[in-house]
DNA sequence: GGCTTATATGTCAAGAGTGACATAGTAAGA
DNA sequence: TCTTACTATGTCACTCTTGACATATAAGCC
């Protein structure tokens, strides 16, 4: 089974969708950090319908094209909560733009300093409609919260590493571009003070 | 030309390298935020070379197997340069163990705690091992740091950002781990206190 | 009727990356 | 002498992922 497989399961196994509701909901992040694409979906829950995962029945449509709705089974809903507590082989981080600050002393300062600017806009508009949407879950979803076996906790709670990678990629962005234009690491949201770590 | 390609142009930058130390380099992590086995590092090495971006010598050696030794060409150099500030196509983040959180619920939740306390762990050790790396840098390359055209900067700032994502990591793996145990979310470092972002 | 857009499902070629396989020189130790 | 380990360079089959190609229904609009 795939990693794909799995993200695939997870949407299943809290309402049953077709192929296409798959692929909308696939690239809006599922839980926040898996995507896939239609050409890599639909041939996936070919396999995992052939292995016994899911199982599909097809709807007929009047308004629109009739599609297949696909339900995780009994087996898959085991597998899925196997594969939850398993720990992941670690694969290795992959990330360009972080690779670029590897040769960024190569660089043209005014076009490097705007580079960091722009990318910590990116994940900062990130960030703000994460918050946005955790102010909503945590309105519409107060109950839900309190308990971990809710999915509703769960979307959360990859919400919040959403939040968190992209504040601590904001900040970072933010340093770059400071120090690229010589100027001292803007002060926010930070604590400091102490040197322990050597300012 | 290709990520893996200036990862190695990045490399080759700073010094004269073989495939096999290219190899050891991108073992530890290219700037913390890229890898590679040596699989792919000999062919792509080689399309480096047939595009003009390197050049390689043999180097005869009495002691080990003789190798070659790569350089980068001022064409590399300059393609390197051009890269470096070139807004990265955004590539979907991929992370396994965070959409395993998407499926937590449906988890025994002793199992669950265990695996988030695990994991968090490791990224304590990786921090606790990037903060040694920060605090060995600042001592022994105290002037280079101050300008940031040195390669010393670059590895530096890619190190904070090693830095920023091993702590958020393992913050939010700790929150999991409180969270799933129903603690309230142990108070390490934190600054709280505010509400505008609605605890 | 023709155009665009959204819904809906698929296939295929190509590239990136991995693990396994393969080969060989040299040193050190049993 | 044999084995092990490190250095050193390569190939290959396989998987994952993407972008392009392909097809079809249906609604809305001009």
């Amino acid at each position: 089974m795939t990693t794909l497989g799995y993200a695939i399961l997870g949407l299943l196994s809290r309402e049953d969708l077709s192929g296409y509701d798959l692929t909308r909901r696939m690239a809006g992040r599922v839980g926040y950090f898996w995507s896939a694409r239609h050409s890599q979906i639909y041939p996936e829950l070919a396999r995992l319908e052939d292995g016994g995962y899911v199982t599909h029945s097809v709807v007929e449509q009047s308004e629109r094209p009739d599609k297949k709705v696909y339900k995780i089974t009994a087996e898959g809903l085991d597998d899925l909560k196997a594969w939850v507590t398993q720990p992941p082989v670690p694969r290795p981080i992959r990330d360009e733009f972080t690779l670029k600050a590897y040769s960024v002393w190569l660089a043209d300062k005014e076009e490097a300093a705007r580079l960091y600017r722009e990318e910590g806009l990116r994940h900062e508009e990130q960030l703000a409609h994460y918050e946005e949407l955790r102010a909503w879950m945590q309105g519409a979803w107060r109950e839900d919260l309190t308990s971990t076996d809710s999915p509703e906790f769960a979307t959360y709670a990859t919400l919040r590493r959403g939040i968190g990678y992209e504040k601590e990629y904001a900040e970072w962005c933010r340093w770059m571009a400071d120090s690229i234009e010589r100027r001292e690491p803007s002060e926010k949201r930070k604590k400091s003070k102490s040197g322990k770590n050597g300012g």
